[in-house]
DNA sequence: GCCGTTTTCGGCCCGACTGTTTTCAGTCG
């Protein structure tokens, strides 16, 4: 049993307890030893086996997570768990997902009403049955029957690259409105995840009123869901929710602070507070003893007043960013003019529309040395893949075409050769010696087990002519989930063989994830992030890899194309 | 359930909002 598998029982561990009552502090070292195991860069199977070593070292797992994770890779299941899950019924769950309705009010009217299924929630709604429950009253019903209707409309977390979008739409509409000092997004859009469940949007307005009125004035605004004093939610799209709040100038920054969060990184920095006398809050940093506020304009001076460097939003996820700013100074992370050359892309040969210049052009307009042109091998028919043939006339087109760029862009010759189902590369093994960059990746036989997935990427790693395993686990978020593959062997190969990795930074692949980056950077197999680019455009995505670069705490020297094509061709040298 | 330069007990981040209460529980971020 792999650590996600681990970590996502006790999840659920904290999830059920929670429905059962128990101590809040119970629950939440559960989510902690989940979290702490999900971002282990070792596996939990390994330590375990090792007499040497002590899990109960990793932060947040104590003796009795010890021991589940002792059950739970022996016997692959969990007895606690399947206690609590016959204990807490599933209509249960499934009512706490409901905006407004947590673990404790689910229970209280599934044991009041007998409601079996949010049908039956619905209809006692209809009936009038739930205002005149203890606790309950008119408007909540009113709350819960909105919220039926929501959470079947709606609506999973969306792809960071959508709701950039949608943030720069409503950013433009707001910035029309009168009075509005400053404004700032926050929340996990603010920190570049993968994908975002909501919007928060924060600003200083001379009058919040006003301002609020504006948000409402939105082309897609679909519905007010609450508004007070201060704070404003809407929904989008009909279920898309985007909430802004109204600060004071000198709060700006303490409000920035917690808004953006992670809850766990807030957590952390309050208890740093805590152990210096101060107090975090969304108004600022206070002190203790007489409540004299001594920070709260800026996060710098937020950050500052515990004794910490500024944090970049990306990296603030309790993981890594404390003990990178240990030293007082924060590393300078990877920014996207460090990026020298891209070694993905594609061309009309196979399915881009570019031809080889038009790549080349738009390589040289954003400032690149070098690229890799990497069609598709045969086994990809739909997508007219090369064979050896085709391959060798588009490496002699660019023999041709080289001269034109000499002193401008080195174009190498590369292959996204692919992974056959059976084990093997699609392309004879002659042809890929002749190549400059040749990617191996994995296209069909996504679903196969575990060992045989494995295998094959395996294979390709101890193929000589390999350079580097693209979007390793082919993963597109929120549409598929990745391959059942073990990272970890597929890693401690590529450190072996010293084979680099890729991130493909189209943003529905993102490909490797944070924590596979984190690993990756810890074996020092170098990463290279490329746009895996189908047109010129496709080249602009470049951006969101560096953001999950730079969320995996990246500096310009663990990426191998922010080097010269010169260093990556000597690493590739080395390779076995 | 975790943890320790207040160390084996007694803490564990902090506050707003909501709807329902008459001083507060539940929910959310």
């Amino acid at each position: 049993m792999d650590n996600g598998k681990i970590a996502k029982v006790f999840e659920e561990m904290a999830e059920l307890l929670e429905f059962r009552g128990e101590n809040p502090f119970r629950i939440r070292a559960y989510q902690n030893g989940a979290k702490a195991i999900r971002e282990l860069d070792e596996s939990v199977a390994d330590i375990l086996a090792d007499s040497s070593r002590d899990l109960a070292k990793v932060p947040g797992v104590g003796k009795t997570l010890v021991e589940k994770c002792q059950t739970l890779v022996d016997t692959g299941s969990l007895p606690q768990l399947e206690e609590l899950r016959q204990a807490v019924p599933e209509i249960v769950i499934q009512m706490a997902r409901i905006p407004g309705l947590g673990a404790k009010k689910a229970v209280k009217l599934r044991d009041a009403l007998a409601i079996e299924s949010l049908e039956d929630l619905r209809k006692a709604c209809h009936e009038d049955k739930i205002a005149g429950l203890k606790g309950f009253g008119k408007k909540s019903q009113a709350t819960i029957l909105d919220g039926l209707a929501i959470a079947q409309q709606a609506a999973e977390r969306i792809r960071w690259h959508k709701g950039d979008e949608l943030a720069a739409d409503i950013g433009g509409h707001m910035q029309s409105c009168k009075g509005i000092q400053k404004m700032q997004w926050a929340g996990s859009y603010r920190r570049l995840r993968e994908t975002i469940g909501d919007l928060d949007l924060l600003v200083v307005a001379d009058d919040p009123q006003s301002a609020m009125d504006h948000l409402e004035k939105y082309t897609y605004h679909a519905s007010t869901i609450g508004r007070g004093d201060t704070k404003i939610s809407i929904r989008v799209d009909k279920a898309f929710q985007v909430d802004m709040r109204c600060v004071a100038a000198d709060q700006f920054g303490a409000a920035l602070q917690y808004f953006t969060g992670s809850q766990a990184h807030n957590i952390h920095t309050r208890r740093i507070a805590k152990e210096r006398g101060l107090k975090i809050s969304e108004y600022g940093v206070f002190k203790v003893d007489d409540d004299t506020k001594i920070a709260g304009a800026s996060e710098e001076e937020v950050y500052e007043a515990i004794g910490l460097p500024w944090i970049a939003p990306e990296l603030r996820e309790d993981r890594l960013e404390f003990a990178m700013a240990e030293s007082g100074e924060m590393p300078t992370l990877i920014q996207l003019s460090d990026i020298r050359g891209d070694l993905h892309m594609h061309t009309s040969a196979t399915d881009g529309t570019g031809t080889i210049r038009d790549m080349a052009e738009a390589a040289i307009e954003r400032g690149l040395s070098f690229i890799a042109i990497t069609d598709h091998s045969k086994r990809v028919s739909m997508a007219r893949g090369l064979d050896e043939t085709r391959l060798r006339e588009q490496w002699k087109m660019i023999d041709e075409i080289r001269p034109e760029y000499e002193g401008r862009l080195t174009i190498l010759k590369g292959i996204e050769c692919d992974i056959l189902e059976a084990g093997g590369m699609d392309l004879a093994d002659d042809c890929l010696a002749e190549a400059d960059w040749v990617l191996a990746s994995v296209h069909y036989g996504q679903k196969q087990p575990r060992d045989q997935i494995t295998d094959r990427i395996l294979g390709a790693i101890e193929n000589p002519h390999v350079s580097c395993i693209a979007h390793p686990t082919g993963r597109l978020i929120n549409r598929r989930p990745p391959y059942d593959v073990d990272m970890d062997q597929v890693m401690d190969a590529a450190a072996k063989h010293g084979k680099l990795m890729e991130l493909n930074a189209n943003p529905a692949r993102l490909d490797l994830n944070d924590l596979h980056l984190s690993k990756a950077k810890k074996l020092g197999i170098p990463i290279v992030i490329n746009t895996d680019a189908h047109s010129t455009d496709g080249m602009n995505v470049m951006q969101h890899g560096i953001q999950q670069a730079r969320r995996a705490g990246f500096l310009a020297d663990d990426v191998a194309n922010t080097q010269a094509w010169q260093a990556i061709k000597s690493l590739l040298e080395k390779a076995t």
